[in-house]
DNA sequence: CCTTTGACCAACA
DNA sequence: TTGTTGGCCAAAG
């Protein structure tokens, strides 16, 4: 099981326009308390470029990541780029977390099995 | 082998 | 509703 190979391709399901928290990417990768290797595989460009990293927050629509990015509000500005209004900093999980269906769980999990990871 | 360090999280006061 | 606390676990030193 390659817990970094997984998160790189269910971070590339987060739909444009919603976000995806550290616990719930940790969760599809099925190691429910890696939330934090989430966070320090992104911070290290470990999950593939392709990942938008912009979309991923912590459980509580704070947007922890964004000194991370080249400026401190690139984050920002790229979510409200699609969409999704941050306010103090954060974002409303209700209107904009991503519910992930049963259907997108199973595609992930055959991905995985596909590629033997 | 330790020990320290996080883009975390749920529970609790 | 905001702080704090203890638990978590893979990397790096």
């Amino acid at each position: 099981m390659d817990f970094y190979r997984r998160l790189a391709l269910a971070g590339e399901a987060i739909p444009f326009g919603k976000v995806a928290t550290y616990g719930q990417l940790a969760l599809l990768c099925g190691r429910p308390r890696n939330s934090r290797q989430v966070g320090y595989a992104l911070n290290r460009g470990m999950a593939g470029e392709k990942l938008p990293a912009h979309r991923v927050v912590n459980s509580q629509g704070l947007l922890t990541g964004a000194p991370a990015f080249d400026t401190p509000d690139m984050q920002k500005w790229l979510l409200e780029g699609e969409g999704v209004e941050v306010k103090d900093g954060k974002v409303d999980l209700k209107k904009y977390g991503w519910h992930n269906t049963m259907e997108e769980a199973m595609a992930l999990k055959e991905c995985f099995d596909r590629l033997g990871i």
